[in-house]
DNA sequence: CTTAAAATTGACATAACTGTACATTTCTGA
DNA sequence: TCAGAAATGTACAGTTATGTCAATTTTAAG
């Protein structure tokens, strides 16, 4: 009864189109070039399909930009709250593994983090959201220092800037190889916990980077 | 016709346009919706004006938007390295020199940051001139931390957190009160330098600062 | 009061985009 | 194979923007 769910998987259908290659066409646009370049006329010249045909998928442009914003919100802070439940022994460890979300685009996708952000200058909806996202992080961040110890405040605070150096890593958009982001992560953990990462804990951390310092 | 309109800066010109308030306008605009928000028709409804007027003061679009850019360049990494060179005794009253930035619009402009900065999503002029301030304003912090004797990694990777965490926050668009804000200053200061500030550093920093603890 | 420069305006010519209605093609399953 | 669902395309109507031009109004200066 429903062959549909073939669909979603795969390209099985024999149509050129579908909700899903708009929406990752959509994707692109809004990685490349922001929200504003999300528009569906171009689209359909990158698909080679009609413009119109746009409209069997999907209501309008507002429900297309609808279905981005669910992508972000699934996507970031979701594994970014598992990141801080993660299994650590200490907080230096436990630091390493949420640093291990700004290093694996699987786990949190930074351009969409930053595309999301530009376009809620533009939209009272996508701001709320964001500071839903904003708050839900920053609050994992902070029961993590507090669950090894940490006064109150003073967690607060290491959240907030662990948060905040990435939001802005991001905003920077530098393209930095791995190896000069790597010489800067014992650094960190020692300005961020107070306490440097041992040796050991470095190399589990390397070796699930596939890096050799 | 009886009475003048004063423009931006005190000059009663007589005429209802300038340059000046369409620039102004164009300013408010990028602040409130970002670069795609900055368009002539709509300006000019703003302005009570006929959009065509506007090109007797601007080439065409383009260049009001290098006007916006130059707006931006000259204001914020002018005053930010002006900070870092302010007179300090100690590392932490240096850096308390630094947090005026984030404290005084005069001294940086955090939403004109935030919008240039997605605006160079759609723009490589932009993203260049961004990459080029960055880079001065982080040279200029690192500089700041080695001559209070850190050594040079570790001088790098403190005046990238600083920078970073106030991108971030930027880019939070947190609207938090004064007294939030200034409660986790002292807490700040120690992450960064890993030396809390002083109660009589703290004190000249909260006098200027016009707050009360 | 005159006049020329400074500023404003509406008409015109274009371009890019959105969305609807309806006809047409392509695929699927009974 | 053939009916109907799924997808595509064409034509139309409307909106918002850009920039040029020539005509006009406003202002300051002599």
């Amino acid at each position: 009864m429903e062959e549909q769910i073939e669909d979603i998987a795969g390209q099985n259908s024999g149509w050129r189109g579908s909700a899903e290659i708009w929406l990752n066409a959509a994707y692109d646009a809004l990685l490349e070039t922001g929200v504003d370049g999300v528009k569906i006329q171009p689209l359909a010249k990158r698909l080679n399909l009609s413009r119109t045909s746009f409209y069997w998928f999907f209501k309008d442009r507002k429900e297309l930009l609808g279905a981005l914003l669910d992508l972000w919100r699934e996507k970031n802070t979701g594994n970014l709250i598992k990141q801080t439940e993660a299994y650590a022994e200490t907080v230096s460890e436990a630091m390493l593994n949420i640093i291990d979300c700004w290093l694996m685009p699987d786990l949190f996708d930074s351009r969409l983090e930053f595309a999301v952000r530009s376009w809620s200058m533009q939209s009272d909806d996508v701001r709320a959201e964001i500071e839903k996202a904003d708050q839900q992080r920053l609050d994992a961040l902070a029961k993590l220092f507090i669950h090894f110890g940490q006064e109150e405040r003073m967690a607060d605070v290491r959240a907030r800037a662990i948060y905040l150096v990435q939001i802005g890593y991001i905003s920077m958009k530098a393209n930095e190889d791995l190896a000069v982001r790597m010489a800067r992560i014992p650094g960190y953990v020692e300005t961020f916990c107070g306490q440097a990462p041992t040796q050991s804990e470095l190399n589990r951390f390397y070796a699930r980077h596939n890096f050799a310092p």
